[in-house]
DNA sequence: ACAAAAGTGTTGAGAGTACACCCATGC
DNA sequence: GCATGGGTGTACTCTCAACACTTTTGT
């Protein structure tokens, strides 16, 4: 018997992408153009083609959406319930990126459909089952920033604690104190000097970047309560 | 445009099923009847139907396998490399279940191929990229047991501490400490005594029982370390 | 009475939390 | 010199880990 025999259902990837802007957690959302759901808002995404590994299917999304080719990207989940897509049965593999702000390509994507960032905060209705989709990703991010050290790619290549501080903030919605928020995050040994230093409005910060090995060494620790 | 209108990848689901028996965590397997793989064993799992969830689907595959319809069943991944089937490209979405030994009709799915209980400590060679699946899931398993009280599914309706405990030092592969286990445990407020006892070797010991709400219940707490 | 398993508390170490002041710079 | 943000240390609490003896039953 082939297995072309039998009729499947479809399947897509979806990207629900993640930013800081404007002190805010954002995602990337689209437009759609086209029935079902037409000129609603959706998390992007696209048809998997034969041949194409279902990572390789999210990057490709993410890069016509973004321009941006070197993210964190995982797995979320896949969603596969008959009744989510009115056109017939589509299984949808979930996944999010978390992408800094200033690797964006502001011109990216913006040809084909009218795209936009939007906080996680305050979204719009979305196409599908994307609500869920969106909210579960959220959580997974969450989750995902007390136990590991990805919240370094959600920011530039350097940085000040008090960026990072601020960032684990946003995400998380709620307060740290600084100290301590210093002490585990140089305790766990994901950050160095680079020996320079910003000046701002007070005293000059120093500036930090992340080890390149850092999100897999923290894998087992909790870095926040 | 239809959606029939391009060649798709197929889905499957494949179910990890693990049991607790002869003082072992084992895993079912199924022999393969046809080619590709020929003879070789592999984890259970099939086809998705069209209008069908996934999650209905891998219960479908349970309950062929084991006659066993109520378990714990929870989605571990989806593996779509190009490659893992040389059949054409084949995505599957890998599910993992633990079934209480001796709810097991060992006469389900008997009569269409041989199956068997492989302990995961000593496995034999698998088809397609099987042995991925498997590590992941015994992986997810012992993460999930550390952090949530999921181990209650593998054991009969009533038990006394030292089962539970033996349990988890099965799936964990390293001993603990008994009256730390206690504490713990009890602590946890997820399993209650039902006043009777069983009478063995020694001292006869309490009778325990989960409560339904256990497993939602602990989400958050870290049970072992 | 003895074998076999059940049951029970304490102590020390480490991690987490809360909390307030001095420091370096720009204007 | 003052406003602004950067940087620092300590004490208390709580959780985890290590550890050995008594109790209850069956034979």
């Amino acid at each position: 018997m082939s297995l072309k025999d039998y009729p499947h259902p479809s399947v897509t990837v979806d990207v629900v992408i993640f930013t800081l802007r404007e002190d805010d957690l954002q995602v990337l959302l689209v437009k759609r153009a086209h029935p079902p759901f037409e000129d609603m808002w959706a998390i992007p995404g696209g048809f998997v083609d034969v041949g194409e590994s279902l990572e390789k299917a999210a990057l490709r999304e993410l890069e016509e959406e973004t321009g941006v080719r070197k993210v964190y990207l995982e797995q979320l989940y896949t969603f596969g319930d008959p009744g989510r897509d009115p056109r017939g049965h589509v299984i949808t593999v979930a996944y999010f990126a978390l992408v800094t702000v200033s690797a964006i390509d502001p011109h990216a994507g913006s040809d084909a459909a009218e795209t936009g960032w939007w906080s996680v905060y305050d979204l719009p209705p979305l196409a599908f089952d994307h609500a869920d989709i969106l909210s579960y990703a959220l959580e997974r991010l969450r989750y995902k920033l007390e136990y590991t050290a990805v919240g370094f790619e959600l920011l530039p290549e350097t940085f000040v604690l008090s960026e990072l501080r601020t960032a684990y903030e946003i995400i998380l919605g709620e307060q740290l104190d600084k100290r301590n928020f210093r002490r585990k995050i140089l305790g766990a040994g994901v950050i160095e000097e680079t020996g320079d230093h910003r000046a701002g409005e007070g005293r000059p910060a120093k500036l930090y970047h992340f080890r390149d090995d850092a999100v897999a060494e923290v894998k087992t620790r909790r870095l926040f309560p």
